[in-house]
DNA sequence: ACACTTGTTTAGAATCATTATAAACAGGAT
DNA sequence: ATCCTGTTTATAATGATTCTAAACAAGTGT
């Protein structure tokens, strides 16, 4: 399996659960965004066996630390994840509730011209919100 | 009252209640950030009678509501809210949750060059998560 | 001033996403 | 196989937010 030494590498021991997960969430070629709620559907309809709430919640966090997953902000009941780990940015269309990913070409860099005194900037990013 | 008028204008009656949670929020000549929990602290701390957590959920979604306040997309357990509601971006320190203005000079104009088909923009923000 | 309508406030309950608990389980090393 | 420790799981707890419906108050008209 391909995901064994991603996790192993991770000091995350490659349990049933986990690999089933990675499956869901790694297998495809396109990135995708979902919320708790999402990745259990997904899961329910892709594999036979039931994996617990609390599991799913431990390894999107587990998978998030290690860098796998990020979280993105927007103004929601429920946290949205991000496969694409990349930088890049967002369009949130209020509607439906949906992320799309903005190219950097389509935003263009970024310069944050302010400085605050001991700190460092960890990301930048943009939230582009759409209306009808 | 010079909140009294602004209320009126909006649709909002006047209510004793209102009336003192815009001298909380907008009294002030500087803008800030808060959440909900903040703004019931800075309501005991400035009134001697009791508002209800309920009345200051109301309150704040009809403020809202009215663009007389805006919510900032961050990922917390808490609703984080700004008084300042012009277009501008921000710094989030991750390591004390708290949310610093960016004035618009800092990071220069962002030119969103992709459409959606039958959406607009509604609003256009950076968040630059900042750590130790 | 009074009555009437409708918007507002309120305490408390309900909701619901997320986190904590702690017991059963399984990976991996020896 | 045995042991250690990380992981899973059902379930309870938490906590921010929303809902409910009864009491209340603002505004309007008389
Ligand atoms: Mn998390
Ligand atoms: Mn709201
Ligand atoms: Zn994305
Ligand atoms: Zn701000």
């Amino acid at each position: 399996m391909k995901y064994i030494d991603k996790l192993r590498n991770s000091g995350l021991r490659p349990t049933k659960q986990r690999l089933q997960i990675c499956e869901v969430l790694f297998s495809t070629e396109k990135t995708f965004h979902f919320t708790i709620n999402d990745l259990e559907q997904k899961i329910k309809n892709k594999i036979n066996n039931k994996i617990s709430l609390a599991t799913i919640y431990n390894t999107v966090h587990a998978f998030e630390k290690k860098g796998y997953l990020k979280q993105i902000p927007i103004n929601s009941n429920q946290t949205y994840f991000d496969t694409n780990v990349t930088d890049h940015h967002h369009f949130y269309d209020l509607k439906n509730e949906k992320l799309i990913d903005l190219e950097n070409s389509d935003v263009g860099p970024i310069n944050i011209k302010r400085k605050i005194n001991g700190k460092k900037i960890k990301s930048v990013e943009v939230l582009v919100k759409l209306e009808d």
